[in-house]
DNA sequence: GCTATTTGACCTTT
DNA sequence: AAAGGTCAAATAGC
């Protein structure tokens, strides 16, 4: 099995993850001299570049890992994220693109392939501090159109469905479902599927302050009028607030993951960019514009990227692929770094992280990437 | 008038 | 057969 090309692919992956520690140290320095000096300094600068950094770093980490993917163990590893609680069946409906290809994908194809491009899956848990005021969360930076709500059962209170705004347009086919916890109605599950395609996502990343996206104001986000049917309003109202309000006051918990992982919900989750659209597919909805991110929306997070620089820099917002390699699987790899990355999603001080972990990475003919992911999206295989 | 939300029915998956 | 997920028409709010 050994061939040249194996040995050189591991020669690029030491390189790679040599890269990344060396990337790392960086960052870290950059982090002790801005926490020594003032932090009235040039803090914007060493923002940016600390942000670069940890870019940088996700990307190294991205390749090694894609590299380690495509050479070993294609089909081998998997995870089973995804599937948290909630063993049900994602599937889909008759028009469920992306239930249907996966589910199809690993059902009978068995086990001779991976999945092709499941739809990564992962469920996340946030909690709701009531005190804090933001009760209606879940604006992750992403527009998202409320397409149903189903009673569960066992579950005390309804699940909403929904799926990206710009799906009709552009095809996105992210969705992702809100569960309000019945042990604790403070808690929300949120299950992603699907990547987001669609190119707007960049403007919804949570860096995006308010004031820089005056463009359109969330109507209201679904989730909110349904699950908190009176804060409505007040949601739309305060984006910004909200936005303060998550980092300080909420936290998420990623639970999809088996694999214990946690990752800090980004505070881009409850990024006030993100509004819910309805009845937008059939409507054209030309401008949708909002916010969509990237891709990476189903990842993770929507966003990992630095606020000055938009998604499109970092990566090419057309071809997912690019993307998604590029942080994709953050968990797995980049385990180290969760704890920053958690802080700074939890603590949401620092210069609001963006994460777009989530690249994912389903282009279309590989799957072989989602590994590392979080989602899962597939049990088949085990 | 337009857009968003709600809700019942239908379809798919387990 | 049951439950979950999605569609699509109706309704409400702006």
């Amino acid at each position: 099995m050994e061939k040249s090309g194996d040995w050189e692919q591991k020669i690029n992956l030491v390189n790679e993850l040599t890269e990344g520690m060396e990337l790392a140290k960086q960052l870290q320095m950059h982090l002790n001299v801005t926490t020594t000096t003032t932090a009235s300094s040039s803090s914007s600068s060493s923002d940016e570049t600390r942000e670069l950094l940890v870019l940088r770093i996700l990307n190294s980490y991205d390749k090694a890992l894609s590299m380690l993917k495509w050479n070993g163990s294609l089909g081998d590893h998997q995870q089973t994220i995804g599937r948290s609680e909630s063993p049900r069946s994602l599937s889909g409906s008759p028009h469920s693109e992306d239930s249907d290809l996966e589910h199809k994908d690993h059902e009978h194809k068995n086990g001779s392939r991976k999945r092709k491009s499941a739809v990564p899956r992962w469920t996340k848990q946030v909690q709701i501090c009531p005190g804090t005021g933001l009760e209606g969360p879940l604006d992750d930076g992403f527009s998202w159109r409320k397409y149903g709500q189903k009673d569960i059962l066992g579950a005390k209170y309804p699940r909403g469905y929904y799926r990206c705004t710009h799906r009709s347009v552009q095809g996105c086919l992210a969705t992702k479902q809100v569960q309000r916890s019945d042990e604790d109605p403070t808690i929300f599950e949120i299950t992603y599927r699907g990547r987001h395609t669609c190119t707007s996502a960049a403007a919804a990343s949570p860096s995006a302050p308010p004031s820089s996206s005056p463009e359109k104001k969330p109507p209201n986000t679904a989730l909110n009028s349904q699950l908190f049917p009176q804060h409505q309003q007040q949601q739309q109202q305060h984006p910004p607030e909200n936005l303060l309000d998550f980092q300080t006051g909420l936290r998420a918990i990623t639970s999809g993951l088996d694999t214990g992982n946690q990752l800090s919900l980004p505070s881009s989750y409850f990024s006030p960019t993100s509004h819910v659209e309805a009845k937008g597919r059939y409507i054209r909805s030309p401008s949708a514009p909002d916010n969509n991110f990237i891709m990476g929306g189903n990842i993770l997070s929507p966003s990992f990227m630095p606020p000055a620089t938009s998604a499109s820099n970092y990566f090419p917002v057309s071809p997912p692929h690019e993307m998604t390699g590029a942080f994709g699987r953050n968990q797995g790899a980049f385990q180290g770094m969760e704890s920053e990355l958690t802080e700074i999603v939890s603590g949401g001080t620092s210069a609001t992280p963006s994460p777009t972990v989530g690249l994912d990475f389903q282009f279309g003919g590989s799957d072989q990437f989602e590994p590392s992911f979080p989602f899962d999206d597939d049990p088949g295989f085990f």
